[in-house]
DNA sequence: AAGTATTCTTAGTCATGTGAAGTAAACCGC
DNA sequence: GCGGTTTACTTCACATGACTAAGAATACTT
């Protein structure tokens, strides 16, 4: 078996240690993977933002979006607030109760990833690094010469 | 910003993009992504498995697998077999039709990682490889210490 | 032979995602 | 400032994928 099936292989059990992982976190923390996503985002853009931009973020349909601020409305974890600027645009926030959740499930990666990192010794961790980015940039160029067609719709559309 | 926050990000471009992408490229192919990686499972491991093994390999209940068997076998891409030795096991089978579609549809992470990984020196091989099978021995659940418990049902959340 | 374990299916439920169609506000050209 | 277009979001109907619980058939163990 050459080195890039090894490489394929290892790949898949990162996707997939990650996927189960996820899974079970949400199920502890009391929400699902996909709301606990949004509150995530919602943190890390700053405490708001709007749909659209979630959508963006995670790669679904505002459709999808709407959905999930329901439930998190439902579940008094986030609140709908008009914007004042562009009244068509409405502002998603945590509520102190999503807050206190969102800090209590600490993220998939960040728990198991880190924890095991910090141990690496300086240039373990350097090259690691270099290694994840490497890779990162290989999957995730939007301009991929010849790139298969897939979909309608535009699937080059967005990232971050 | 540290290393440890930039491989997140690294790892997170991972998970994002291949996520995506196995999405379109399934519908481009005509199927979900969950039939698609079921026939891929099927042929990887030789042409014929169990339920069983499929619910093993895909992290996933019995129960699912039989709902994705089930339309596999209405869509004319696989087929269930009863197996000879045990009669309990049922083998799943892809029809020619479902050789060909699957044939058709690459995996995801071939298409877009292969190309890309033959073109580097080979050091860069060996190095790309070696930290991302280590970063896969950190993320899967077997050889933590302390691992949470996955299983169905109650998880017991642990805080370092 | 009886009891237990394993393999798979059925049934019911829920979460996540989609597209299409609708509403409301903002923007643009004149 | 009116009319048309674009943008942001929601609603609705529906597909997919996942789970648990319970059941049936077969195999294994003592």
């Amino acid at each position: 078996m050459d080195r890039t099936d090894e490489s394929l292989i290892a790949l898949r059990r990162i996707l997939r240690a990650t996927e189960l992982y996820e899974r079970d976190l949400a199920t502890a923390a009391g929400v699902t993977p996909a709301k606990l996503r949004v509150m995530q985002i919602v943190q890390m853009k700053g405490g708001t933002t709007t749909p659209k931009a979630l959508a963006t973020q995670m790669g679904v349909s505002q459709a999808t979006i709407t959905g999930l601020v329901d439930k998190l409305g439902r579940d008094g974890l986030a609140e709908r607030v008009q914007s004042q600027t562009d009244r068509r645009q409405v502002n998603v926030t945590l509520t102190s109760r999503g807050q206190t959740v969102l800090d209590s499930a600490p993220d998939a990666l960040q728990q198991r990833f880190v924890r095991e990192f910090e141990r690496l010794e300086n240039w373990e961790q350097a090259q690691l690094l270099s290694s994840l980015e490497r890779v990162a940039a290989m999957l995730d160029a939007r301009d991929l010469d010849a790139s298969p067609v897939l979909t309608g719709g535009s699937l080059m559309a967005e990232r971050d």
